[in-house]
DNA sequence: TTACAATAATTGCATTTGCAAATGTTGTCT
DNA sequence: AGACAACATTTGCAAATGCAATTATTGTAA
């Protein structure tokens, strides 16, 4: 069985990936919004406020190219970063009301181009994709890039 | 059933598509390569010499991005540009014997990282995920962006 | 407590990216 | 043939990215 590129998973999975962000940045444009910035709130939202490095590791985004990201959200108001008093090496970064009423307009919104996108799938396959999806990060997770 | 940032399609897509990069761009950095170079090299080797516009559809990449992409791999003899003599509006982009030996190199570690991400499923369970990715692609070309 | 390692975040700088405008070429309509 | 639209690629320029070095804080061991 020979390999065939366009039929590797890193292909498909890239190719899938970066259509569903075109379609998405178009409309996130609209709010004068990037998709990492829409991540970085989604992740907040869901997970509440964070430290840099863990905002990082969720929206795999490098720290920083992170780091400047979020001085951007704060200036447009989306999001405040603090220093704790009890360790002040780290910093917390929370939604503000704007920022958390902004996502929750936007994630019905991603939610629909995914509809899209498994439109023509069963519940069962769907579930069956996400967890393939979530056990192949855990396996590459295991080889700490040196094999 | 409400709605989970985490669970979310292009959320699992980005984050493995970006693990498995990150993994196989160390190996590529060895060889002074980048990801989009590599693609650029086993669209070539797959499917043959490619006009500047429908290499940028296979590899998902802007054009513009592409064309100073295509100039620096040339730079490296990586591939060659050509302008036919039938039609001097586009351009030809074909592997040079270089790059056809490096790619050749390559592509098995690359089926190496996939088959450690996969290592745990069944064939007919890779074979459906594989499917299901085309699949979504599909759907997803179908919006134009607008809708 | 002082010195030094470890952790966390930010910044400098060179490279990459993406949009829009420009360039060059082919096709079409009269 | 001449004018103009459509197509293919390239380039200008501003913004985004990633690595390495820097700054700041905390933990630890003598």
């Amino acid at each position: 069985m020979t390999y065939r590129f366009t039929s590797s998973l890193p292909y498909l999975l890239n190719r899938v990936g970066v259509r569903m962000g075109e379609l998405f940045s178009q409309r996130l444009a609209e709010h004068d919004l990037t998709l990492p910035m829409y991540r970085v709130m989604a992740v907040l939202r869901q997970e509440g406020p964070q430290r840099l490095s863990d905002l990082s590791a969720m929206v795999t985004v490098e720290i920083s190219t992170l780091s400047r990201l979020v001085t951007a959200m704060k200036r447009k108001g989306l999001v405040s970063r603090v220093r704790p008093e009890d360790n002040g090496r780290t910093v917390r970064i929370d939604l503000t009301k704007t920022g958390e009423k902004l996502v929750d307009n936007l994630m019905p919104v991603a939610a629909h181009f995914e509809e899209v996108g498994i439109r023509s799938f069963s519940e069962d396959e769907v579930a069956r994709l996400k967890n393939a999806l979530k056990q192949i990060h855990e396996n590459l997770e295991e080889i700490g890039g040196s094999d």
